[in-house]
DNA sequence: CGCACCATGTAATGCGTTACATGATTTT
DNA sequence: AAAATCATGTAACGCATTACATGGTGCG
């Protein structure tokens, strides 16, 4: 899936390794991310496929850099992938409703102080996710009108983020009250 | 993370692997699973790391089969992982919202048909959870008395599946209904 | 002087999936 | 007669993480 990403960023504009990671952190970061060294491994067995080439580019106050460019099979497999149909709902993978599934086993109190934390960092996340409408996408579209399409459908998947933050805080508070009261 | 899975199961009763993947289909499936080679392999190293160990029971209709039992040490791992603090939110991973990502690449017909189709995927998803609400659960209870406590975690967790999928399915309303309007 | 940023890679290890392999019993 | 259920495992492969390795520039 990873390939994907990265073919997708690069049918905006040539980027290195080091660029694409970035990109991931600023926006896909909240539903696909991977660390530099898999990114370079990627694009390394991406070339290999034919989908992208690479051209190195001198710097001479920075490090010399890696450029990769999308080819027309690249693009011929993003689109492929793209309009793939969909079929089932994936599977959905979190430690912490796992730890919770078998919580009956440790004490209320070390329950709850975990259940509140969560709760903490799922609100920061959620103003982060509010905070974000207001300003990167906008600021991209600003500076290339030429985005505005593409602007929708990240608008679609930050909007994704911010529903789920606020059910995960709701979750969260009827659970911690659940258990307050339940576990007399 | 599935080892802490496996223990988990394996402090109520012991269990063979084949019934330890039945439980989980039928009781984290919706957070964490995992399928049998991968359970065998797994339950071979914890009973290397001393954490389980297991004996064969000879069956005469069926074949062989090898019982897994918790240790005092795997208990106490068991414990010690579920006591651990929740330092930041989890990473989500999700090819939909990649592939969403990336759609202004794609004619609006092709998105709008993936988004309906993953709609009815989600509703039928909204409606199985709250139809465990009714059975499953409340089942185990009326037959093991003494799981009640239990009970309310599990609880806790389908309950989350219920709003995700209610979430999602409100999403993807929203995010059709934008698509239709916003790009014409 | 140390830290952050820029920039690229390899190696080892772990976790997860798919395929391979076997074989009896029970249900449709 | 075929499919599903019971039951256990190994092997190959792929994807992801962590550790290792290097080295210049700019800022506080």
């Amino acid at each position: 899936m990873l390939k994907y990403a990265l073919l997708g960023f690069l049918s905006y504009s040539p980027l290195t390794g080091y660029e694409l990671k970035q990109r991931m952190d600023s926006s896909t970061n909240n539903f696909w991310n991977a660390n530099l060294s898999q990114i370079y491994t990627s694009l390394k067995s991406l070339e290999e496929d034919g989908w992208v080439k690479s051209k190195i580019q001198a710097q001479d106050d920075k490090p010399d850099k890696r450029i990769y460019t999308l080819t027309d099979e690249g693009l011929n497999s993003l689109k492929a992938w793209l309009e793939e149909p969909i079929t089932d709902p994936e599977q959905r993978k979190s430690t912490f409703l796992l730890k919770l599934f078998f919580s009956a086993k440790v004490d209320k109190e070390t329950s709850l102080a975990q259940l509140r934390v969560s709760k903490n960092l799922h609100q920061r996340e959620k103003e982060r996710y509010k905070s974000e409408a207001q300003t990167s996408i906008k600021d991209i579209v600003a500076t290339y009108p030429s985005m505005k399409k593409e602007a929708i459908f990240w608008e679609a998947t930050r909007r994704f983020g911010e529903l789920y933050e606020e059910m995960y805080v709701h979750w969260l508070s009827e659970t911690i009250e659940l258990i307050e009261n339940k576990m007399k």
